[in-house]
DNA sequence: AACCCAGCCAACCGCTTTGTA
DNA sequence: CTACAAAGCGGTTGGCTGGGT
C-alpha cells in the first residue's frame, strides 16, 4: 500500500525547532486553529511540513501540556494502563491530562520498563502458563516481551467452561500477591487481559448465541459464562451493564474489534473492577 | 582537558485509519 | 463503492547532555 509523503520535502526544514518557529506556530494556531495541518505551514509562513507542525504542537507547544517530571501517581497510572492497553500510547495519554503519547512512550522505555523488571518474578514466565494468540490485538504478540505480565493478569478459577469464571487483576503489586496466592491454591493458568479478551472471539459468541438465543437477557445467560475482574484497590467497586438493551447480542457486539475499545475503556475507567455475573 | 558512553527525549518515518469527494 | 488526502499512531533514530575515566 503505502502513500505519498505528507509533503514536498524539498526546501522543508528538518531537525530541532527554533524559538522563532515555535512562536510563529503558536500564534498562528491560537489565532486560526489547526483545521488543516497540511496547509498550515504555508499560511503561517513556516518552512516545515504539516506533519512536523502538528507533532511540534501536539508534543510540545500545546498550552495545556504539563511540563516537568512525572509524579509517582502518573507513573503508577501508566504502568497500570500499559498492563491493560499494551503499547497504545495515545489511549494511555488520553487518561493522563497534560501528557502526550510521545512523552509517555519515552518515560516507559527509559524508566518504567526498567522499574518493572525489578519486580519480574519467574512464576508467570513458566512455559506451562497458557498463552493464546491475540488476533484482535496484534501488538500484544510483537511486544510480548515488553508487556508486563503482572500489571494485568487473569487467572481461571474453574475448568468447567472455557470462560467459566475468571478473575482479572490490576495493579502490579496486587497482581503479584494475588497471583502467587492463587497459584498456591492450585490455580494454574494466568493470562494477560488481552489474552483473555482474545479468547472471547467469534466462536465463543457463536456458541453462546446458539445456546442462549440472540435476545437472551444476561440473566438467562449460561451462569457459567460469567467472569469478574477485580484488583486496583483504589477503585470503587462497580457493576456494569453492556449496552442499553442488555441482551446477549449487544454483549457479543461489544467484544468485536470495534467494541474492543469499550472493554479497554471500561477496564481503565473502573480500574479493573468490572463484574459480569449473570447480569 | 579530552574522550567515551549511556541515558534521555524531540523529531522523524512509515504505516494504518479516517474522512471526503 | 472507490480513490485519494489528511490525520493519527507507534517504532525508531540521532543529537544533546552529564557522568565517569
Amino acid at each position: 500500500m503505502g502513500r505519498a509523503p505528507c509533503c514536498e520535502k524539498t526546501g522543508m526544514k528538518k531537525g530541532p525547532w527554533s524559538l522563532e518557529e515555535d512562536q510563529i506556530l503558536v500564534s498562528f494556531v491560537l489565532q486560526h486553529g489547526h483545521s488543516n495541518w497540511r496547509a498550515l505551514p504555508k499560511q503561517a509562513g513556516l518552512l516545515r511540513c504539516g506533519k512536523s507542525c502538528r507533532l511540534r504542537w501536539v508534543n510540545y507547544l500545546r498550552p495545556d501540556l504539563k511540563r516537568g517530571n512525572f509524579t509517582k501517581e502518573e507513573e503508577d497510572t501508566i504502568i497500570n494502563l500499559h498492563g491493560m492497553l499494551g503499547n497504545r500510547w495515545s489511549l494511555i495519554a488520553a487518561r493522563l491530562p497534560g501528557r502526550t503519547d510521545n512523552e509517555i512512550k519515552n518515560v516507559w522505555h527509559t524508566h518504567l520498563k526498567k522499574r518493572l523488571k525489578d519486580y519480574q518474578p519467574t512464576e508467570l514466565l513458566k512455559p506451562g502458563n497458557k498463552k493464546i494468540s491475540n488476533k484482535s490485538n496484534p501488538e500484544s504478540s510483537t511486544s510480548e516481551s515488553e508487556h508486563d505480565p503482572y500489571s494485568c493478569s487473569l487467572s481461571r478459577s474453574s475448568s468447567t467452561s472455557d470462560i467459566s469464571s475468571a478473575t482479572l487483576m490490576g495493579s502490579e503489586f496486587e497482581n503479584k500477591k494475588e497471583t502467587e496466592s492463587r497459584e498456591g491454591n492450585g490455580i494454574e493458568d494466568c493470562y494477560s487481559f488481552e489474552d483473555f479478551v482474545a479468547e472471547i472471539d467469534e466462536s465463543f459468541w457463536d456458541e453462546a448465541l446458539y445456546n442462549n438465543g440472540q435476545n437472551s437477557e444476561f440473566g438467562s445467560m449460561d451462569p457459567e459464562i460469567s467472569f469478574e475482574v477485580k484488583g486496583f484497590d483504589e477503585l470503587l467497586p462497580q457493576q456494569i451493564r453492556f449496552g442499553p438493551a442488555g441482551n446477549l447480542n449487544d454483549f457479543a457486539q461489544s467484544t468485536d474489534d470495534d467494541g474492543m475499545e469499550s472493554w479497554y475503556d471500561m477496564l481503565a475507567r473502573t480500574g479493573g473492577d468490572l463484574k459480569l455475573q449473570g447480569l
